[in-house]
RNA sequence: GGUCUCGUAGCUCAGCUGGAUAGAGCAGCAGCCUUCUAAGCUGCGGGUCGCAGGUUCGAAUCCUGCCGGGAUCACCA
């Protein structure tokens, strides 16, 4: 903001000074560097072509001109070819002024615009959540808020994805070899005692294929000949007739992976406003294929299959219904997509999905604008990059997999740990530090994941990885924590107005270092949500945290030399905890008021 | 092989819409608690920004080629 205005002053000033008309785009303005002098600072060289004169001179005339017309400019210095800037002290106050007692600074009204949908999580009925989903949910949620405070009007929705030929898989194994096992016989959750049977339908079926190789089958005859897979297509098969046995085994199976779910999701801390299944829109997908069929827009082979030509777009031809007439993945997103645009006509259709299907969404995009659906260019698939393990790739049949429960799990129990070793526990309940424990944890948590760019592939030491000191979640609940027990201690009433304000008190630099970044909160929010990156809040929150710290440290609060320094050290605690509390909240991470 | 993507300190990551001497954290070393919470603060060491060209007054950032890792190109999802 404040850059802004500078750059604006800036080019009206070479119109003033030199008559010349420069760009917008120029970007002359930047922060300047630390080891100067100043706040801000013109960077002169690509003026000097346009202005055919030396750095040194445009500088000095841009920053002579600047001092007096400005307003808010207190002193400048070039330096070898850069203005250096430094804005009236009193400017900041008076930022700080402006802003300090609102309570949504940061914040834009959902503007009343269709909305913008966002897709996340989207798990299988066939597995419990793993750490890839935790990463999907946690970028998915934090985004969701973040775009909401940038004043959209955000639906978040999940796709359940419930049927199809994996979820088969389970139902048969659990036929086959559970004895009747329920979740509360066993005692498992839901979803995990899915994904038992999943694994054992997966090993018996490597099982089958090895036995058909070592006859002299070729592996991939062997794949699709094992007598297993030959079973589950037919389950699949009786699903899509509504066999009677097969829907009720399924119902039953799939309520206990929801209602395992459900509690994965509590835990971490997401929601969501609409769930879709795809058990209720592959059907909607088939209707979209036959009429793009019967418009000649797809087409049928002799086998009965039915195709997409995207040669014309330098793809290549791709099944949207088998050969036995069942629907694959891209018919049922093609139905969910379409069931979301009719519900919404949304502006924006996000899907939080892997990198690894750009293909499958750049393939959606085409069939449905094939179709003669415009609203396909409102599609954005947000692909985030994979979670490895330091030994590389997850790999679920190989078990090596981090379970979503058993990880949030941990982190309770090492912030248990790392709390009780530091002797924080003095005045809290059991109920209190528990809560504590689940707070702290999963702030180490998403915090480590979160700060992380969504499009790069990330690494994940089960071990190593979660710390709780440094550029950590739990650092800046700390210092969130910390603040908040000064104000307790502090015992003054928030101030109403500008009352003491009107005192003449001039901020010293650490205090006006941290009105600068908390000034630009803001347009952090809003670069947050242009570039779908909770990690540009991630990075911003701990450099004001950090910053807080350092004044923290150097500086008493309450034993300030006079009051009117320690009511504005009061009251820039209580903004820079409500900042911290705020943009904690866009990376759905909680803060605690003691810790 | 085609397409896409990534490569920055021992490790995990910022910086990438071109700008000054490339930043954090962790790990290592050395300090700071009679004073508002030491999950903190301060200092030190640590870099051919994968390599080679090109564009530019200026390149970690843009372009090209190469090397290395990953993803994808299923009648899987």
């Amino acid at each position: 903001m404040l850059d802004q205005i500078l750059a604006q002053q800036t080019i009206a000033a070479v119109k003033e000074i030199f008559d010349t008309d420069i760009g917008q785009e120029l970007n002359l303005i930047q922060k300047t560097r630390k080891e100067f002098d100043g706040d801000l600072t013109i960077v002169v060289f690509p003026l000097t072509k346009i202005l055919r004169k030396s750095p040194q001179l445009i500088g000095e005339e841009l920053g002579k001109y600047l001092q007096t017309h400005s307003g808010m400019v207190q002193a400048y210095r070039v330096v070898s070819g850069y203005v250096n800037i430094t804005i009236k002290p009193s400017f900041w106050k008076d930022v700080f002024i402006r802003n300090y007692g609102d309570p949504s600074f940061g914040i834009l009204k959902p503007a009343a615009e269709d909305p913008v949908v966002i897709e996340y999580s989207s798990p299988n009925t066939n597995k419990p959540l793993h750490l890839g989903h935790i990463r999907n949910n946690l970028i998915g949620y934090s985004l969701a808020r973040i775009l909401g405070a940038c004043g959209e009007n955000v639906v978040k929705v999940n796709l359940v994805n419930d049927r199809g030929i994996h979820i088969c898989k389970s139902m048969l194994a659990w036929q086959r070899w559970s004895r009747g096992e329920t979740p509360e016989s066993a005692g498992m959750k839901g979803d995990h005692l899915i994904g038992k049977y999943y694994v054992l339908f997966e090993n018996a079926y490597r099982e089958q294929v090895k036995e058909l190789v070592g006859a002299g089958m070729t592996e991939e005859e062997a794949l699709r000949q094992a007598p297993l897979m030959g079973d589950a297509q037919r389950m699949l098969k009786k699903w899509e007739e509504r066999d009677k046995e097969t829907l009720a085994l399924w119902h039953r199976m799939n309520q206990w992976a929801y209602n395992g779910f459900d509690e994965t999701y509590r835990q971490m801390g997401v929601d969501f406003d609409r769930i879709y299944y795809e058990s209720d829109t592959y059907l909607l997908g088939k209707e979209l294929v036959e009429e793009g069929l019967r418009q000649g827009l797809l087409q049928r082979k002799e086998d009965g299959s039915v195709w997409a030509d995207l040669t014309a777009e330098g793809l290549d031809w791709k099944l949207l219904i088998r050969s036995d007439g069942t629907s694959v993945y891209m018919t049922q997103d093609l139905g969910t997509a379409q069931m979301r645009y009719d519900e919404f006509h949304p502006k924006k259709l996000i899907y939080v999905v892997g990198n690894e299907q750009i293909y499958h969404f750049d393939v959606l995009k085409l069939i449905l604008k094939k179709l003669g659906k415009r609203w396909s260019d409102s599609i954005y698939h947000l692909s985030y990059g994979m979670v490895e393990l330091p030994e590389g790739k997850m790999k679920s049949r190989e078990g090596k997999v981090v379970d979503a429960d058993d990880l949030m799990q941990e982190m309770f129990v090492t912030a248990g740990k790392m709390t009780r070793e530091l002797g924080k526990l003095e005045d809290f309940s059991d109920e209190e530090a528990s809560g504590l424990f689940r707070q702290v944890g999963l702030a180490a948590l998403k915090y480590f994941i979160l700060k992380v760019d969504p499009m790069k592939t990330m690494v994940f030491n089960p071990e190593e990885s979660i710390d709780f000191n440094g550029n950590t979640g739990p650092f800046i609940q700390y210092t969130y924590a910390r603040i908040q027990s000064v104000l307790r201690k502090a015992a003054v009433p928030e101030m109403s107005g500008n009352d003491f304000f009107s005192i003449d008190y001039q901020p010293i630099p650490k205090e006006i270092s941290l009105i600068k970044i908390l000034a630009v909160f803001p347009s952090t929010v809003r670069e947050a949500g242009e570039m779908y990156s909770p990690a540009v809040i991630a990075a911003y929150v701990y450099d004001l945290a950090r910053e807080y710290n350092q004044f923290y440290h150097d500086h008493s609060i309450l034993k300030a030399t006079e009051p009117a320094q320690v009511h504005f050290r009061i009251e820039l605690s209580r903004f820079v905890g409500n900042v911290i509390k705020t943009a904690m909240g866009l990376l759905g991470i909680e803060v605690p008021e003691k810790m």
